[in-house]
RNA sequence: GGGCGAGUGGCGGAAUAGGUAGACGCGCAGGAUUCAGGUUCCUGUGUCCGCAAGGACGUGGGGGUUCAAGUCCCCCCUCGCCCA
């Protein structure tokens, strides 16, 4: 009998020998071809988690099989390790930032070790690395005289809970602080931004050629919101009709300064005969000049109130909407029929969106339709609906009508033709708007990247040299619940000279949003130990880009586009090969694990750690129950049946390993040669059966290869079940020879799921490392069969299976098929009227 | 409201090109091993009728194309995600 597998000792000794014998350690000087395998680097967060495991589950799986089809494959790993929860933990009392992060990458790092999966761990990366600070500092440094960085006023997501800014997705639906609870508030404050706007048109044209899940590429294209429309002049005129405009200093000047218009921007020129109105946001400049005294209070009480609200509530159409529009007691006229329209103020019209102005069509906008009921004002269609429509804003196509010289064209048409018109009269022009706002980078909060900037009373705004980067954290602060980041108060971080003049400077004490970290890390992975550059442009040129990225959905627009966008700029500075455009060839995103029907989170407390079936089951089973439980696209339930599952996948280890280790057959002592001799000779019966193993082996391989480039991990472990028992069932009946064959090629198929036992086995047999075995070739020889089963169908109904000849002809198929007994019962004595053969597989006697 | 994706046994899920539906696994049932429980091994397992042979039905519902539909087309229902 073979000796009983121990999982614990096996696991423990292969992860140390993968590790010093530097199996995965990977050079740019390597002759293989390079290839670059990504799982998302983590925000260390403590012990690993089923995400975790499944995420690196898969990558490793590539890691490994890439490798045994002789590429020299890239795989690091590293750390997203700034981030708010660990200067929470600090202000709850718990460690300094730093220390509360490396404790909880130690932890995470032991567990990716213990799941097996394989990184060249000289290239670790952790953001909060001086030399990776220096290098993100030198990086914004670059974006900054390039103008790709500023400093600009705008309104953002303020807690007044959390003193700080918010991201967009830190404020929950109902416009309150996800972390306080509190209300948060718009602000308008001092900020960073980077222009990814300059490259908005670029990260939308190049998604349609990425390998990348449809709907990411969606999601990506929403998120751009690339609108092409009109902007369009409308003077401004008061109750009489008469021009309003614009204020002049001094005494006695009424009506001496330019008449006001205001600029709507609109993707439905076409409409315009059907505006009723024109509505401002409440921060719009010309709100003052056009509310008149009577209205001043309405439309104050109704600016102070938007003030408040985020984005995401101004635009829900929840509420009362007599409650988010005011009058503003003045008028435009609409330039197509010059027809006066009253002007009003409305939250859902944004400040920051388009002209932060719109013109109302009630007949084809929904939500313009509701505000012209709410404040009872005209509804014109220009667009004929279909007939019945009862709703009230068509939006769809139709003809036109009411539309003057538009009338009866299509929309299409009757939009180009009023643009037109429009430019002819020097009444508006074409715009593109984008939804893509640039990307707001200050985090006011410690744990960060600090941004490497002073301010000098004479020179400005100064950016600190190279020389004197990276710009630290300091460590002898204290965390307090006030609030505000200590590095605020910190005088000694503060207080600083000016790099320009020498004279004193105050340093930026805001710090940079960790996307910045994670949107250029997988260039650095390409020569970590470069100090002098954050890049190394020549070794980033034979490793990028990366082939196969993956991770959660969750980054699907964020994370991924912000990647773009780095890897844009960073390569027209010079920082990285400029032919690089896009960083991921291919992207997959993994399920998401839920157990109780809600994603597994650590904040929601439902968590199944893998750390106990590492204990329990070996980390092999439980990487072959997160490959084999589903597609790995799709969710996975986290259930009772999970445990079930996994036991599974440890019995068929066990398998495998008695049928690869076992000795006690009449092989062992006697002498292979001789024996395989005499099975061989055995009989007709025993070679046949030698030759289907070796065909059920060499599909095998050709399924498990194919299965695993196409990510159907699942199948392509069922598929190594299958051929385990074949094997099972063909020892001590085929020649030894063909059996040990088979084990040997069960051994690489299974190499990439669970490598230490196969690692293992294959020592025991072979000596030597199966991971560094090449890849098993199927021989097309023997994909194919001489005998298969043929079914006989009457009248399109299955009747009969025959075994045939896999080169049977025509004729003698339909004999076979005629002359079966339960196809002669079906045809109940009648003439196939019509025969539809597909051979060797089908016989379709029609009646 | 629009877009995308999904719906298959008791359960997770298979089914490159329209051609044996339910691979593989879990569970369950029967048997063997075991003092017993667990483990391990073997066999069976879509539903219904039938002692059986066999038959009928069967991939969310309804229609259609086809010799043949889980797969293609149309309509509808349910769920999920994204955008409004």
């Amino acid at each position: 009998m073979s000796e009983s597998y121990d999982f614990a000792e096996v696991e423990q000794r292969w992860q140390q020998r993968w590790e010093e014998w530097g199996t995965y350690r990977v050079e740019a000087e390597d002759p293989r071809p390079p290839y670059y395998v990504l799982c998302m680097y983590p925000y260390p967060s403590g012990p690993p988690h089923q995400g975790h495991v499944r995420n690196y589950t898969l990558g490793d799986v590539l890691v490994r099989f890439r490798t045994m089809r002789g590429y020299a494959v890239l795989s690091p790993f590293g750390f997203d390790s700034f981030g708010l929860p660990a200067e929470n933990a600090a202000i709850k009392g718990g460690l300094p930032p730093r220390q509360h992060t490396e404790a909880r990458i130690a932890e995470l790092k032991s567990g990716v070790i213990r799941l097996g999966a394989v990184y060249d761990w000289r290239r670790e990366i952790r953001s909060h690395d001086p030399d990776y600070i220096r290098a993100n500092q030198v990086i914004f440094t670059r974006l900054l005289s390039a103008g790709l960085a500023y400093r600009a006023e705008a309104p953002v997501n303020w807690c007044p809970g959390c003193q700080t800014v918010l991201a967009n997705e830190q404020v929950l639906p109902d416009g309150t602080c996800e972390r306080s609870g509190d209300p948060v508030e718009r602000r308008f404050l001092e900020q960073w931004f980077l222009r990814i706007t300059r490259y908005a048109d670029e990260l939308l044209d190049a998604l349609d050629d990425l390998d990348w899940p449809e709907r990411v590429k969606t999601m990506q294209r929403n998120w751009i919101g690339r609108s092409e429309g009109v902007r369009i002049r409308l003077p401004l005129v008061d109750e009489q009709g008469a021009p309003l405009r614009a204020e002049v200093a001094g005494p006695d000047l009424d009506g001496r300064g330019e008449p006001l218009e205001v600029e709507v921007y609109t993707t439905r020129p076409d409409t315009g005969f059907g505006m009723t109105s024109v509505i401002l946001a409440p921060e719009h400049p010309l709100v003052d000049a056009c509310t008149t005294p009577a209205q001043l209070a309405e439309v104050g009480e109704l600016r102070a109130r938007a003030a408040h609200e985020s984005d995401v509530e101004r635009l829900s159409t929840e509420g009362p909407l007599e409650k988010r529009g005011a009058f503003t007691g003045s008028y435009c006229l609409n330039p197509f029929d010059g027809r006066r329209v009253p002007v009003y103020v409305a939250d859902y019209v944004l400040a920051g969106y388009g002209t932060g102005a719109i013109m109302a069509v009630p007949a084809e906008d929904h939500r313009d339709y509701e505000f012209a009921q709410t404040y009872e004002l005209p509804v014109i269609r220009t667009v004929e609906p279909p007939e019945g429509f009862e709703g009230g804003a068509w939006t769809g196509e139709g003809r036109k009508i009411n539309s003057g010289f538009l009338d009866g064209l299509d929309v299409e048409t009757a939009k180009e033709r009023a643009t037109e018109w429009l430019e002819q009269h020097g009444l508006g022009e074409r715009s593109v708007q984008y939804r893509l706002r640039d990307w707001l980078i200050s985090r006011q909060r410690y744990w960060g990247c600090p941004i490497p900037v002073v301010y000098c009373p004479t020179d400005g705004i100064v950016a600190v040299p190279d020389d004197q980067l990276p710009v630290l954290l300091p460590e002898d602060v204290e965390f307090l619940p006030t609030g505000e980041s200590p590095l605020k108060s910190h005088r000694g971080f503060v207080e600083t000279t000016c790099p320009a003049c020498g004279g004193p400077a105050s340093r930026e004490t805001d710090t940079m949003d960790t996307f910045v970290d994670s949107s250029w890390y997988f260039l650095r992975f390409c020569d970590p130990w470069d100090t002098s550059r954050p890049v190394d442009v020549q070794a980033a040129r034979h490793f990028m880009p990366v082939d196969e990225y993956i991770g959660g959905i969750t980054h699907a627009i964020l994370h991924l586009l912000y990647a773009r966008f780095y890897s844009r700029a960073l390569g027209d500075l010079g920082l990285a090969p400029a032919e690089i455009r896009e960083p991921f060839t291919k992207l997959f995103t993994q399920g998401m694990i839920r157990l109780g029907g809600r994603a597994m989170s650590k904040s929601r407390g439902n968590v199944v750690s893998p750390v106990e079936y590492f204990a329990t089951h070996g980390a092999d089973a439980l990487r072959l129950y997160h490959l084999f439980a589903g597609p790995p696209a799709d969710d996975i339930d986290w259930g009772e049946q999970s445990d079930e599952i996994i036991e599974g996948c440890g019995r068929f280890l066990r398998r495998v390993w008695a049928l690869a280790t076992s000795s006690d057959d009449d092989s062992a002592g006697t002498g292979d040669g001789r024996t395989a001799d005499s099975e061989l000779d055995g009989g007709p019966a025993r070679n046949g059966s030698g030759l289907d193993l070796r065909r059920t082996t060499h599909r095998a391989i050709a399924e498990v290869t194919d299965a695993i480039e196409r990510y159907s991990f699942n199948t392509a472990v069922a598929e190594c079940m299958s051929l385990r028992r074949a094997i099972a069932h063909a020892k001590g009946v085929v020649a030894d020879e063909v059996v040990e064959e088979s084990i040997d090629v069960l051994l690489k198929l299974l190499a990439p799921f669970a490598p230490h036992l196969a690692a293992e086995a294959w020592e025991r047999r072979h000596g030597g490392h199966v991971h560094v075995e090449p890849w098993p070739v199927a021989d097309p020889e023997l994909l194919g069969a001489d005998r298969v089963t043929m079914i006989v169908q009457v009248d399109g109904k299955l009747r009969d299976r025959i075994e045939v000849d896999s080169s049977i002809s025509e004729g003698e198929a339909v004999r076979l098929a005629l002359s079966s007994a339960k196809v002669r019962d079906h045809l109940d004595g009648a003439e196939p009227r019509r025969v539809v053969t597909r051979l060797p597989r089908l016989v379709n006697l029609v009646r």
